[in-house]
DNA sequence: TGAGTGTATCATATCACTTAATACACTTGC
DNA sequence: GCAAGTGTATTAAGTGATATGATACACTCA
């Protein structure tokens, strides 16, 4: 869980998974929550490899499923930029939202918890987040 | 996602993960909803190998992580057993409920939503769930 | 033209997972 | 005692995903 930086945004990376997805997944994240803005531009493959002390193949893998989910748009020679469509960044997080939530429930099912069960778990954890 | 049968289980295997993970996730909800009984033989290593057309190494992985969880106790020379103390059983269930709600709250806020969001979109699936 | 973009292609290395073949220690019933 | 059935350990081998390093290519812009 060491903490690297890359311009404005900062990364956690550890070993327990591979280091495209940690990124990538930050980097969903940071869109998701405006973090960056629509046009925005990243850091390039190369800075961005440096800043996280990781090769550029493992960048750019990062930032190809970015392309794919279509929160990000690359422009050769120049760099990769935030989509400029808000819509497209508001669509990703509902529909992951989503399915989140659809694999949440479908875990705890397969448990036996019913959805009196799910509820109350999570005013539990609601509870609990409160007095912290 | 092929059906194999061993027994009155019912297992559900494929490649998009380890298939000792698969077969350890599927005997915890077994044993979770009660499916299996406390103090019940579960099939041998080799007779669930042969039946789920796994090595035999691979079905020993899962009983032993099942033994770590508490959920089974094993007997050299006699078998696995699922464990006679309901309690246990009980106590594991519970435990996961928690850690799966709040890996989910973690993800979910990890994207910007906060809990009236995750109400909502808990409220929607249930009514989704209904239709069908 | 040169510096900076993303991308592609090798080769190499590592690690987790799976299989296979054996062997060992233990329990039970004949 | 013995044979059959338990879980377990060991060794070897193969596979696939991941990561790195080195290099090259196509593109854009000042």
């Amino acid at each position: 869980m060491e903490e690297r930086r890359a311009g404005a945004l900062v990364f956690h990376l550890d070993l327990s998974q591979p280091l495209y997805e940690q990124i990538l997944q930050q980097m969903r994240q940071a869109i998701a929550k405006g973090e960056i803005r629509p046009g925005d531009k990243i850091p390039s493959v190369r800075e961005m490899a440096q800043a996280l002390r990781v090769n550029p193949n493992t960048v750019s893998h990062a930032y190809q499923e970015l392309d794919r989910d279509g929160l990000t748009e690359t422009r050769r020679g120049q760099g990769t930029f935030i989509t400029t469509s808000p819509e497209r960044i508001e669509r990703f997080r509902q529909t992951l939202a989503r399915r989140v939530t659809q694999e949440f429930i479908r875990q705890m099912q397969a448990f036996g918890f019913g959805w009196d069960d799910i509820r109350a778990l999570l005013r539990e954890a609601q509870d609990d987040s409160r007095e912290t």
